[in-house]
DNA sequence: CTGTTAGCGCTTTCAG
DNA sequence: CTGAAAGCGCTAACAG
């Protein structure tokens, strides 16, 4: 079954290190017996012990992939494209996933190192100098994405304060003089990694002053749905509904429609992400789309360059677009 | 940086042996000097090299886990509860994607097994008996879900005939006297292994002869949209279209809004799966649910009893059941 | 109870 | 051009 390279030594009346010689087509070797030696691996179905291998080499061509899960689409497209640049560069992935669960995010990744793994490509949860010097110390090139640990680690992702912006402003262009801004996420400030959220918080703060006859009411309530009702009805002017993310803008058209309110006929939404779903939605949710698998593939990219000692930039943003469709 | 077996000997001034019986709590040791290993192995941060670790052992105390993809939903689900269960047994998960591609699948499974994985967690696309002795000879437990290879890999999934038949007589007893099953994989019959497909048109076959007075057709044609529109303009009788997958009762409602014709009014449609971005569609879809997340915890928790040499079932069915919504 | 030795399968010197 | 030997870091069998 199992056949190394010892036995193939034997066979051909050579020694290991030969065999390895001609494996690895090295130099300072009889192309006869080099010849004779492949022939023989070839039938016997050699295939090298990866484990040996990586022993002595130090390295395991293998990727560790920590995301927060895999259920936000977000996520499963980005890690298809992460897995697939990977394999063109002949690396393997490890995925796990910490469901923001800041202790299994440092497990894991302790795992991974133990495990000798080349590179890690990060969703942080951790935050904070303690978690970004124990990143340094861990020996092996990381970049981030979806959340930035800090502006040290590479970081992949759009420039979610300037696409935010321009989603206010697309609103404002829009008519509307009201902006409901909601964002769960942000309640976590402090205690978690929210980087992302916080940047497209702003982003929308920035741009609202800029806009000085847009009132607005920033929302962040663990019951959101209900708090929305309420400024819905107190208010006296057709308000926009934007949301730091799809995934809230789904949940609150859902919310909407079972309290009879019609969009975007007496309420204006909009997302952010454009997740594939929202192709069986209706109505069509206007959103900010970016190409999230060039996210995963530039990770990738980046991060194998880095393996292999090349510099890498620390912050790299893909494009971002405003979708316009139905509901504002 | 890195601390080995032999500094921890050396400062002890033990040999590696004693260090080794020491850190795995093996007997045959002195109390006092276990302490002091245990104490000095803290203080170094000592982590055992897991590579070094694995070769000697034999085992890797890894799962790999083949997909087609992570974008269904149910796939998602999935990997999310095996990946938990793996981790509570203490192993870790290469996750790799297929697309559905037999050279790739056939290429992953090996560069699996070149990395010595524990063993192999499977929706298989490749199918027969080559493939079948191929799975043999790799030597590891293999377990399959969403495909099934052979009656002789284990399998963990729920019983599609018995679920479909179910789901057919629900709908005869709404009333529905035609019914338009859709199943685009149909389509690649003895192309591609589609064993889940068949068994749910085999029941959906049963459960029509078993109804004398309903009349159905099978669609599987690529623009089975436009058939669609047909068949529903010809019939006289209000249709119910039966899905063998969510996705495509997703599409199909999107494709029968867009041509004005009302669900349930005068077409009904039944999905199967439960996936849950359900919760975002209207009308609801009446679909047929199971508990996919038993079903990755069943296939990790078996695959390491395989693992350690225990006997687990050749087929595992786990419960199902309808859910009606406003959709029928 | 602890030290010694051998070995997992491969790579990499250094001689010859 | 090829052989011999050492070593990656750990475990396991056998002595003492």
């Amino acid at each position: 079954m199992k056949v190394t390279s010892k036995q193939i030594a034997e066979l051909c009346g050579v020694t290991r290190g030969t065999v390895d010689r001609a494996l690895n087509n090295r130099p300072g070797i009889n192309e006869a017996t080099r010849e004779k030696i492949m022939k023989v691996a070839g039938e016997l179905g050699y295939r090298p012990h990866f484990l040996a291998q990586s022993l002595v080499k130090g390295e395991t061509k293998t990727l560790g992939v920590v995301l927060f899960d895999v259920y936000n689409r977000i996520f499963s497209q980005l890690f298809h494209s992460f897995e697939a640049e990977a394999r063109r560069h002949g690396y393997f992935v490890y995925l796990v996933l910490t469901n923001k669960d800041k202790a299994l995010e440092m497990e894991y990744i302790n795992n991974l190192l133990d495990r000798k793994v080349d590179g890690i490509a990060l969703s942080p949860v951790n935050m904070g100098t303690t978690f970004n010097t124990f990143l340094k110390q861990s020996g092996v090139p990381i970049v981030t994405f979806a959340n930035r640990v800090s502006a040290k680690v590479p970081f992949v992702w759009i420039d979610d304060k300037q696409a935010m912006k321009t989603a206010v402003h697309h609103i404002g262009s829009k008519g509307y003089k009201r902006i409901l801004y909601v964002s769960p996420p942000l309640r976590y400030k402090g205690k978690s990694n929210i980087y992302v959220p916080e940047q497209r918080h702003q982003g929308f703060l920035e741009a609202c002053a800029e806009l000085p006859d847009i009132r607005y009411t920033v929302i962040t309530d663990h019951d959101y749905m209900e708090s929305m009702l309420q400024l819905i009805a107190e208010s006296d002017e057709k308000p926009a509904i934007l949301c730091s993310s799809d995934i809230y803008a789904l949940d609150m058209m859902r919310f909407l429609k079972a309290n009879h309110i019609r969009v975007p006929e007496q309420a204006g939404i909009m997302g952010f992400d454009n997740i594939d779903i929202l192709h069986y939605v209706d109505p069509a949710l206007t959103t900010i789309d970016f190409h999230v698998d060039e996210i995963g593939r530039i990770a990738a990219e980046q991060l194998i360059a880095s393996i292999q000692g090349r510099d890498i930039p620390q912050r790299t943003n893909v494009a971002y677009s405003i979708i316009e469709r139905d509901s504002l």
